[in-house]
DNA sequence: CGTGTAGGTGTACGGCATACGCTCACCATT
DNA sequence: AATGGTGAGCGTATGCCGTACACCTACACG
């Protein structure tokens, strides 16, 4: 009977990510994504209850993007790395979003769906009851952690520039290490980080 | 020759931490701290230059209170435990804080001071070159994401009974984990997880 | 006992999320 | 073809926020 709905809430979704894209997550607000929509601020409200939700919806747009068809082939431990990865380079192709994933991460179907693709890996392994418990969450720890430490701290670069103007005296580890660090690519760094993670993981 | 200045930043981050503590994260605003303090708004900012540094100090307040005189006796990757473990601990005291800690640890000389205990511990070890940044970063990594899964996930507890709601079908393993996770407490899982990255890192 | 520097205050502005009430387009019924 | 109700979309208003600016004022020094 009524007037019909002329938007989805993806779009929405897909034109708050714009702006996020665009412009920065700073810049996220109801008016400046109703603007992408060329429609006025309120009409959101229309199809989201707050902020809070436009925000949950962004992250369900990218978290609910990353294949999660088994890869297959290889070893559990490579397919899980391959599910990582996927995720991270989901997330990755949107910086801006990153503090939302945190903020709205345990509400999203998305994560839930990765946490299942992951947890039929690690019961292929033979990885049961209280072990598979401890290793899905180190491994959400471990990748959410590694995306958040990537994204936030190149973000303004100040991180490494900041190494440079140390106290050699107070950190000499850490001074011989930036040199180092400049060797490792993050691609290697992270891929390094998790191997740690399922070394540490005992199958069968 | 002027006035003397009344406060030191550390009374302002005090002040910060106490409005958080006790009226969470939202409430932070130059208006509260100021009203916290007894003083007017704007004479925060002879202290501060702009709300980023009143974060900035909190989140030093909060790292910077860390102990890393060296955990001895035991061995090397007990002694990164400990180390892990107390920057929980005192982060986990001021579960409010956990956002900033995301948004401004690479500019905390407290989490700079930190790593390098931590690279030192790992240098004993025989942990050397590419390995002891990888470890380090995955360490760091690990840590992080763990904090932040303890701490925003059980913010709402929307996430435990969102599992309750779950689709059978579709998330068999989510389903059957969540029985088991109910038996883990999160001091456990936390060292759980941790072992698995300590366990990863290859000494001498 | 002045005097200048810097501490402290009050006001004001622009931007934010959002509550509220209005208009009017659409569609099912008559 | 006329009509009526439902809900889409909009304009306005409120009360937060950070902070720029101009102003007083208390103090330490000469």
């Amino acid at each position: 009977m009524p007037r019909p709905r002329s938007l989805t809430q993806d779009q929405i979704a897909e034109a708050a990510l714009a702006v996020i894209d665009r412009d920065g997550l700073p810049a996220l607000s109801m008016r400046a994504v109703a603007a992408e929509l060329g429609m006025s601020t309120m009409a959101l409200y229309r199809y989201v209850d707050d902020r809070q939700e436009l925000e949950r919806l962004v992250v369900e747009l990218v978290l609910g993007g990353v294949d999660l068809s088994p890869p297959s082939g290889t070893s559990w431990r490579e397919r899980i790395a391959v599910l990582v990865a996927r995720m991270r380079d989901h997330v990755g192709a949107h910086p801006g979003v990153v503090p939302l994933t945190m903020t709205h991460r345990h509400r999203s179907l998305g994560i839930l769906r990765w946490s299942e693709a992951v947890l039929g890996v690690l019961a292929d392994a033979g990885v049961e009851g209280r072990e598979r418990v401890v290793a899905l969450r180190g491994l959400l720890s471990y990748t959410v952690g590694a995306i958040q430490l990537e994204h936030l701290a190149s973000l303004s670069g100040a991180g490494t520039t900041a190494l440079a103007g140390l106290p050699r005296a107070e950190f000499p580890y850490t001074a011989e290490t930036a040199g180092h660090a400049r060797l490792v690519d993050a691609d290697e760094e992270f891929r390094g980080g998790l191997d740690l993670v399922l070394r540490g993981i005992r199958d069968t």
